[in-house]
Formats: structure tokens, sequence, C-alpha cells
DNA sequence: ACCTGAACACCGTTCAAGT
DNA sequence: ACCTGAACACCGTTCAAGT
């Protein structure tokens, strides 16, 4: 439960900042209270970091690698568009109603740090949902505007999972709802 | 430029947070800032509420009350189901494009004030957005789903257009899009 | 009733001193 | 190199005293 020596790395403040983020949002990642919670003192922060700004920013980009990768990955399953579509769309309105690290990010995105994150990992994900509809037989323009429509659905289930969770039971009515509507030419 | 005497009321503080949140976002409702902007010392603050919370609940009951008015206005322009949808699509891909308050409350949801507030906002919208598809054809169920469709694409655009903006620059392209996707019965 | 001014708590940041 | 402990700045909250 505890190490004797307290010597710290920039990675355990990170890991600490990305947990404090899932109970409390970014305004949680607080210096004094997570050196409490390690077991130092506050002003051994600063041998690690230059302020609490670079501790954010360390573990956005954490947080950020490892969600693209495990996006990868998901596609990696099949070559199908149609396939791959569909798995994205089960995990989209699987993901929406479990409050991850993203659910929080999305929300507190008036952050700079936080948007910069949210869009690098958002181009990734476009410009694959863009193939997808390419493939799908959507030229150009219209590929492009539905995968950015594909996006959004995904984005607002995210935010209406926190409002109106109610209307987000019938999970696979919905998913079927978002093929039909999506998959049309 | 200045009241000579220095007595506010509660709503002088209301509006001062709401143009603070459209500056700064609600961590920038900061009751030391926000009295030095109105030319009294924080102290007298708590003369008009008990803490900053208080402030906080009161401007967004402000804001709510007046976004729940112009959106109920703006459907009573027609009696057209078809026409109401096309209105509030094009409100909404519209106002996506803009920086609002509402915009900054989406992004800022992880308190529970906002969500109250945004929750009744969006409970109205969607109860609105039900009755149009249900005259458009939809039966129960699938008249909520699409309304819960339509809404998610509404939240989604207006975060969109903070991350990925350039993908929003043909709105009459999307509209028509939306049109099209949400319109079959 | 509303305002002032001083006080205290909490967190961010700095820094001299320890190991 | 990393940690401690004290310092200071800033904001939330309280309160006795003014008008």
């Amino acid at each position: 439960m505890a190490r004797s020596v307290k010597q710290l790395s920039p990675e355990d403040w990170e890991r600490a900042a990305l947990e404090a983020i899932v109970d409390g949002g970014l305004h949680a990642v607080a210096v004094e209270p997570l050196a409490r919670r390690l077991g130092v003192t506050k002003g051994s922060f600063y041998s690690h970091f230059r302020d609490r700004g670079e501790l954010v920013d360390a573990a956005l980009r954490r947080w950020e690698q490892a969600h693209i990768d495990a996006f990868i990955a998901s596609l990696q399953q099949s070559d199908d568009p149609a396939t791959q579509l569909e798995a994205l769309l089960t995990l989209a309105t699987s993901a929406a109603r479990k409050g991850t690290i993203q659910g929080r990010l999305l929300l507190e995105s008036d952050d700079a740090r936080v948007r910069a994150a949210l869009k690098r990992v958002t181009d990734v994900r476009l410009l694959r949902l863009e193939t997808i509809f390419t493939q799908l037989g959507h030229s150009g323009p219209a590929g492009a505007r539905r995968a950015t429509l594909a996006y959004a659905i995904y984005i607002g289930l995210l935010q209406l999972a926190r409002e109106v969770p109610e209307r987000l039971t019938d999970e696979a009515a919905l998913v079927a709802e978002l093929l039909r509507v999506l998959g049309r030419p």
C-alpha cells in the first residue's frame, strides 16, 4: 500500500492526476491535495514539473496516447468497413453510458490544454470514419460530412448520457437507428 | 460609466457573473474579481448571497429562463412541424458556430448546478422535438429515439464547432444532410 | 439593509536548506 | 536529484464595525 521511501517520479504524479480527473474533474488536479495523497509535501512537486499546468499537460498526453491506441486496435478486428462502423457505433453507445476520463474531459474543454488533446484524438477518429464512409460508397465531401455527422452523434450521446440517461436505456434500438440513419449512401 | 453610490442588487451580481462566464467560463465567477469590477469590497457580496454557489445558482436560473423563452418563441413562428424542424436545425447549426453562454456551460457540466440547469433546458427541447417527430409520422418510441438522435447531433455539433471548426464551414450542406437523415419515417 | 476592513483557511508558487 | 518547511500571493468566507 505504501513505499517506505518517498521518491516519486513524474509518472506517479501523472497517474495521480488522471485518477483525480476521474473523481472530480480537471479542477481536482490540485498540487497540495495530490501531494498529501502521495505522502509528500507540495514543495517537492516542483522538482518534477514547472507548474500545475505542466502536470496537466503530461497527464493529458498520457491519456491521449493510450486512447488512440485502443481506438486503432478496435478497428483492426476487421477489414470490412460495414463491420467496422457497427463496431464503432456499439463501442460509442456503450462508452456513452460509462463515466470515463473522456467524458470528463469533453465537458471541460474550455481549457486550452484539454482542447488540444481532444482535437488530436478527434482528428484521428474523423479521418478513420471518413475512410469507412468512403469505402461504403460516400464520395469525397459527402463522406466527410457523414463522418462529421456520425462523430457529432457520438459526442452528443456522451453528453446526453449525463443529462438524460433515461433516454439511452434501449441501447440496441439506438444502435439500429444509427445504422439505419448513417448507412444510406 | 459608474454610479456614484455603491448600492448593488443581487441582479447586478448575477449579470456580472454571466459576463464572467462568457469571458472565462464558470471558474471565472470569482467573488473577489467580481467585487473589484463592481467597485465594492468582496465582503459586501455576502449581504446578497450566502456564498459563491448561491450566486452561480441565481445566474444560471436567469440564463435558463431567458433561453427557454427564446426557444419557445422560435417555434411559434410556424405550426407546420416540417418547417419547425428545419427552423430548429438551422438555428442549431448556426448557434453551433457562435461562442455562447450555452457553449460554455455545456462544456463545464461536471458542475452539479450547471447540469441541473442544462437538464431543465434539455427536457423542454426534447419534449418539443418529440412532438415534432410524432407529427411527422414517427410513432411513440421511434419518435423519442429520433428526438434523442436529433438533439445528440445538435450537442455534438456544438462541441465539434470548438474542436474542428473547419469541418462545419459548409453549413447549408450540413443542414441538408441533417434533414435527409432525420426526415425519413 | 448594505458596505468596509481585517481576519483566517486553502491552494499555487518560490526558495533556502536538508539528504 | 528529490524532499522539507517556511514564505508570499490570491480567493472564499466570516465578522465586528461603520453608514
